[in-house]
DNA sequence: GGCTTATGCGCAG
DNA sequence: TGCGCCTAAGCCA
C-alpha cells in the first residue's frame, strides 16, 4: 500500500508499507485491514474507480488515493468518496447502519421483509435505502421492480411475501451475476432484443437491462415507451405497460 | 476545449 | 429538497 494524497493524506504514514490481511465489503462500503487492525474504509461513491494492471504499475500520475500492490499486480484507487482509516468502533457505526447484503452469506431477506412490509414508502425509496436493504442501486432497483412487475409507486405495506422472497433470491443471483462478469445484466434470453432483430443496448455500465437509462425507448417485453422521473434526487426508470403490479 | 451526465450519499436548512 | 463532493466519458463545436 503506498500513495495517499491531498485529503486522504493523514493516513499514509500509519500505513505506508504495511500488509493488506483481509478485505470485506458489506453494501457499498469496503473495509481493507492492514496489519493487525488497522482498518480503510473505502467508499466509491459516484465517480470512485479502482484500475488494475500488471507491475510494474506506472509512475503515480493525478489524484491518485491508494495503490495496492502485490505479487504481480496493482490496483490504484481514484475519486472514492470516503478513503479513511477507522478504528474498530467507527467501522462497527457503519456497519451497524447498513441493512442486509445481497451478496453475503448472511443475508437475511426475512429481516428486509419486516422492514419493508411496516412501510408505506415506496418500494422504489425502500430498495435504495442502505439501512433497509445494503448493495442495491439505482441499475438493480429499476431492473429489479420490473423482473417482478412492479409499480415503483407500490407501497411497502402491499408486498406480499411471496412477492418478496423471489426478489430476494432474484436479487442474489443477479448481483452475484455482475460481480462475476463485471457488468449488469437483466434481461432474460427470452427477451433479449437480439433476437427481435434489434440492437442491444450496451453502454459503460456493460449490460443488457431493460429499463435502466432506456426512456423514451421502447420496453422490450411490451413494446410500451420506458418513462423517467426523478424520484428522492435520482433517476428512476420503468415501463407503465409491464409494471403495474 | 467546454458542457453534460453518471452505478452514491452526507449534510444543511 | 438541493447542494457538494470528485472523476471520466461522451458529445458538441
Amino acid at each position: 500500500m503506498s500513495s495517499p494524497q491531498g485529503r486522504f493524506a493523514d493516513a499514509a504514514a500509519l500505513l505506508d508499507g504495511q500488509v493488506l490481511t483481509r478485505a470485506e465489503a458489506h453494501g457499498k462500503h469496503l473495509f481493507h485491514t492492514f496489519g493487525r487492525d488497522r482498518v480503510v474504509h473505502v467508499h466509491l461513491g459516484l465517480y470512485g474507480t479502482f484500475d488494475e494492471g500488471e507491475l510494474p504499475a506506472p509512475e503515480p500520475r493525478g489524484l491518485l488515493r491508494l495503490r495496492f500492490e502485490g505479487e504481480t499486480h496493482y490496483a490504484d484507487l481514484r475519486g472514492p468518496t470516503a478513503c479513511e482509516l477507522l478504528t474498530r468502533a467507527e467501522v462497527a457505526a457503519i456497519r451497524d447502519r447498513l441493512g442486509p447484503d445481497p451478496l453475503r452469506r448472511d443475508f437475511d431477506p426475512d429481516r428486509v421483509y419486516q422492514r419493508i412490509s411496516r412501510s408505506s414508502s415506496p418500494l422504489a425509496t425502500l430498495l435504495m435505502d442502505q439501512k433497509v436493504i445494503s448493495g442495491v442501486g439505482n441499475v438493480y432497483r429499476a431492473e429489479l421492480l420490473f423482473r417482478h412487475h412492479l409499480d415503483p409507486q407500490t407501497s411497502g405495506k402491499a408486498l406480499d411475501k411471496g412477492t418478496w422472497d423471489a426478489m430476494a433470491a432474484d436479487l442474489v443471483v443477479l448481483m452475484k451475476d455482475g460481480v462475476r462478469k463485471g457488468r449488469i445484466d437483466t434481461v432474460r434470453p427470452e427477451d433479449d432484443p437480439r433476437r427481435k432483430g434489434r440492437p442491444a443496448r450496451r453502454d459503460r455500465h456493460g449490460g443488457e437491462v431493460y429499463v435502466y437509462r432506456r426512456a423514451g425507448m421502447p420496453c422490450h417485453v411490451c413494446g410500451t415507451e420506458v418513462r423517467t422521473a426523478t424520484h428522492a434526487a435520482r433517476n428512476l426508470f420503468w415501463c407503465p405497460g409491464c409494471q403495474q403490479g
